[in-house]
DNA sequence: ACTTAAAATG
C-alpha cells in the first residue's frame, strides 16, 4: 500500500483536495476495514497525526457516514499514533452530529483527553462542554464547565448555549452577566435563549440593549438578526410589527447585507403579520436565496390567502436546480389544503418521495389529513390514518377533527376524540375544538365537560389561538 | 500544513 504515501505528499500540497481523497476512501470502504492491514503504511509519525486529524475532519462534511469520526478514532489508537489537540475539538465536533453517539462515547474521548495531557488546551475543553451539551448531558456539560480554573470565552459562550438550548435561562442569565468581556456570540446566545423559549420581550429587549452599546463598534450579524426577528415573528402583538420595521430600518441603515437567511427571517415575520407585499418586496431583493428562504416566501403565499400563487413560486423553485426539503411540502401541501385541490395535494404527496427523495413525515401526513378534511373527504380521511405506517398523533388526529367540525360530523368527531384521549398530553386547542363539536350538537354536558378539562388540565388557552385557521401541523 | 463558541423556513 505505497499509495498511502503518495495520498500523504499529494495532501500536503493541495489540502483542498481532501473531501476527494476522503470520499474515495469511504466508497472504497479502506479505513473501514480492520485496522492493521488498510493504513499499515501510516503508522507513526507526525505526518500520520496529521493524516488522521485531516480525516476525521472530512467527516464533519460527510454527514452520511454515521460514527466514521469515531472508528477513525479507534483506529488512530490501535495504530499507536498519538492524538494531539487538533484532534479533539473536530473529533468531538463529528461525534456530536452522529445521531448514534451518546453521553458515554463522551466520556471515552473525554478520558483520553485527560490521558494526552489536554484539560489545559481551550479548544479541547470548550469542545467538549459543547459535545456533552449536543448530546443532552447538561449535566456533564455544567461539571466539565465548572472544573476549568480559567474557561476561556468561547468556553464560556458554549456553557451559555447549552444553558439556554436546555431552558435554563436563570443560569444563563446569570452566566452573561457576570461575562465583562462577552462578545456578539454571547449576546447573540442570549437573545436566541430567550427567543426559543418564548420569551419573545426579552429577546427583543436584549438586542436593543446591545444596539444603545456605543462603544463597542456595532457590525450587524447575521445570527443576531435571525435571532431577534424571529421573536418578532413569533411575538403575536402590533407592537413586534413595529419592531421588526425597526430592525429592517437598521438592516438597511447599516448596509447589513440582504443574506439568504436575514431574508427568511424578514419574509416570516412580515407573513406572520400578514404584510405580504413586504414579503414579496423582500424576496426580490434577496439576492443568494436558500431553500428556506423560497419556502419561507411560499408558506407566507399560502398562509395569507394565496395559495395558487404559491403553488406557481414551488414550480419556480423547482424549474430552477433548488431541492426541496420536507418544509416546503409541508408549505405546498397546506396550499393545496386551502384550495381543496384534492387530486393535486395527493399528487405532490405521492411525487415527494418518489420524485424528490423526501420521505413524509407526520407533519405531512396531517397535511394530507386536513386536505381531505376540509374538502369534506372525511371517510378519505380516516382511511388514510389508518394506512399510516406509523401511528398517528395528536397533530394527525386534530387535523380530521377539526375537519370534523367543520362539516358538523359529530359521530366521527366524537370517535376522534375518542381516540385522542388515548393520547396525552393534548394540546391545548383541541379541548376547544371538542367543546365547539359537542356544543354544535347540543350535548351541553359533554361540552361543558371538556371545558372543565382544559381548566383541570393547567394549560393555559393562547388568546386568539385557533385550531383551524393554524392548520394542519399545530 | 490540521482545532473552539451564535442563526432560520413548518
Amino acid at each position: 500500500m505505497p499509495c498511502f504515501e503518495l495520498l500523504l505528499q499529494h495532501l500536503h500540497s493541495h489540502p483542498q483536495r481532501l473531501h476527494q481523497i476522503h470520499a474515495v476512501l469511504i466508497t472504497t470502504g479502506f479505513h473501514l476495514a480492520s485496522p492493521p492491514r488498510a493504513l499499515l503504511p501510516i503508522r507513526q509519525g507526525s505526518s500520520a497525526v496529521f493524516f488522521y486529524n485531516c480525516l476525521i475532519r472530512a467527516c464533519l462534511r460527510h454527514r452520511d457516514q454515521p460514527d466514521t469520526s469515531l472508528r477513525l478514532f479507534a483506529q488512530m489508537l490501535a495504530h499507536g499514533v498519538r492524538p494531539n489537540r487538533y484532534t479533539f475539538p473536530s473529533l468531538l465536533k463529528a461525534a456530536a452530529g452522529d445521531a448514534a453517539s451518546s453521553p458515554s462515547s463522551g466520556r471515552a474521548i473525554h478520558a483520553q483527553a485527560v490521558r494526552r495531557g489536554l484539560l489545559l488546551d481551550d479548544f479541547t475543553n470548550c469542545s467538549l462542554v459543547d459535545f456533552y451539551a449536543r448530546v443532552g448531558d447538561l449535566g456533564s456539560a455544567r461539571k466539565t464547565f465548572d472544573e476549568l480554573p480559567q474557561p476561556d470565552l468561547a468556553s464560556r459562550n458554549s456553557m451559555l448555549h447549552a444553558l439556554c438550548v436546555h431552558g435554563d435561562l436563570a443560569a444563563a442569565i446569570a452566566l452573561f452577566e457576570s461575562m465583562v468581556d462577552g462578545n456578539v456570540i454571547s449576546w447573540t446566545s442570549l437573545i436566541n435563549g430567550y427567543a426559543r423559549n418564548g420569551e419573545f420581550h426579552e429577546a427583543i429587549d436584549l438586542f436593543r440593549r446591545w444596539i444603545i452599546q456605543k462603544d463597542v463598534p456595532l457590525r450587524p450579524n447575521e445570527a443576531m438578526l435571525v435571532s431577534v426577528l424571529s421573536a418578532c415573528a413569533n411575538l403575536d402583538h402590533n407592537r413586534a410589527l413595529f419592531r421588526g420595521l425597526e430592525i429592517h430600518g437598521f438592516i438597511v441603515r447599516n448596509e447589513a447585507p440582504l443574506t439568504g437567511f436575514v431574508g427568511t427571517a424578514l419574509i416570516d415575520m412580515y407573513s406572520k403579520h400578514g404584510h405580504l407585499d413586504y414579503c414579496t418586496d423582500v424576496f426580490q431583493a434577496t439576492r443568494e436565496k436558500e431553500v428556506c428562504t423560497w419556502n419561507a416566501m411560499i408558506s407566507a403565499l399560502a398562509r395569507n390567502g394565496r395559495a395558487a400563487s404559491a403553488l406557481q413560486l414551488f414550480d419556480a423553485m423547482t424549474a430552477s436546480r433548488l431541492r426541496p426539503n420536507h418544509v416546503t411540502f409541508v408549505a405546498v401541501l397546506t396550499a393545496c389544503a386551502m384550495q381543496k385541490l384534492v387530486d393535486q395535494g395527493l399528487r405532490w404527496f405521492e411525487s415527494m418521495s418518489t420524485e424528490f427523495g423526501v420521505v413524509p413525515l407526520m407533519e405531512h401526513y396531517g397535511c394530507v389529513v386536513d386536505l381531505l378534511g376540509r374538502a369534506g373527504f372525511l371517510k378519505e380521511a380516516m382511511e388514510f390514518i389508518r394506512r399510516m405506517p406509523f401511528e398517528a398523533d395528536a397533530s394527525v388526529w386534530g387535523a380530521l377533527l377539526g375537519a370534523c367540525k367543520v362539516h358538523e360530523n359529530v359521530q366521527l368527531g366524537d370517535g376522534v376524540g375518542k381516540q385522542l384521549i388515548e393520547l396525552q398530553p393534548w394540546p391545548a386547542g383541541l379541548y376547544m375544538v371538542l367543546r365547539n363539536i359537542y356544543a354544535g350538537a347540543g350535548r351541553w354536558d359533554d361540552a361543558a365537560g371538556m371545558k372543565k378539562a382544559l381548566q383541570n388540565s393547567g394549560i393555559k388557552k393562547p388568546t386568539g389561538y385557533s385550531w383551524i385557521v393554524s392548520g394542519d401541523c399545530v
